[in-house]
DNA sequence: CTTGGTGCAAAAAGTTTGCAAAAAC
DNA sequence: GTTTTTGCAAACTTTTTGCACCAAG
């Protein structure tokens, strides 16, 4: 018997649940190989294939925040406002909190005529490590 | 000989500059594969590898920029600041002009320690065309 | 017991690369 | 003539999928 039609069941899995942990304790926005590094590191039975349905399945459900970048998917256990910042040298993420301006959302939505317009915000530059290696070899 | 030890010479290729002018004539932000399909229909002879060293080339000089998203990377000959409104359903991407506010790039600086911090801006929402279908079919 | 989840291996999608031949300068 | 660029095919990376077996509820 389902909840509803659209809503599959879903079963609290070990699988799962070291996915989700691996998230949060890895902290730094892991890859999807850094997870299974982790999970694997615990379990060696875990397979790749479970970690991106655990990761995909976390992500549609809002439970984590997928980030697409140059460098390739990366996951967030924080799912609050918050943005990114990159560094363009050795792609070394760190968060971001400045307040959500809600008004260019509103401003975009009249401009364009779509419906439910929000948006991210990503940052590039150069991390304080890598501007130190760059000085160094000038 | 060489014009520098970092930048090689660069060839006027009959290839180059049809990626160039479809990247252009394609407008709405093309994928590698779309530009391919482009000139691939105005040269038969011309290879998917050739389209993608090139788009990478003119990537990196400037010419044109690659934006990355959830649906892969697409490409746009306008290299102004400027961000993009993606349709969530459809993945239709538009261009948005809003004015460049270089104060967050001085705070995220100050805040993070990291050099030479510029962002940019992804907006989503749900097209025209996206809502009304949606709309008919609930 | 029923259905969702897993492991495995294979496939898919997207992008890059080595090399010999061709083209640009 | 020299060096860059190309075409081709193969390789690589990242992610998804089919299927038989396993396990949560």
């Amino acid at each position: 018997m389902q909840v509803s039609r659209f809503m599959a069941q879903r079963r609290r899995t070990h699988q799962r649940e070291l996915v989700r942990e691996a998230v949060t304790a890895l902290d730094m926005h892991p890859t999807a190989s850094q997870v299974y590094d982790y999970v694997h590191g615990i379990d060696e039975r875990i397979s790749l294939a479970t970690v991106y349905r655990n990761l995909n399945l976390l992500a549609e459900e809002g439970d984590i925040l997928a980030i697409e970048t140059a460098t390739g998917r990366h996951y967030d256990y924080r799912t609050d406002d918050h943005w990114h910042l990159v560094c363009t040298e050795c792609g070394t993420m760190v968060d971001v909190v400045l307040p959500y301006d809600e008004s260019v959302d509103a401003d975009v939505g009249t401009m364009t005529g779509f419906d439910r317009v929000h948006h991210h915000m990503v940052f590039e530059g150069i991390c304080p490590d890598c501007a130190r290696s760059i000085e160094r070899s000038e």
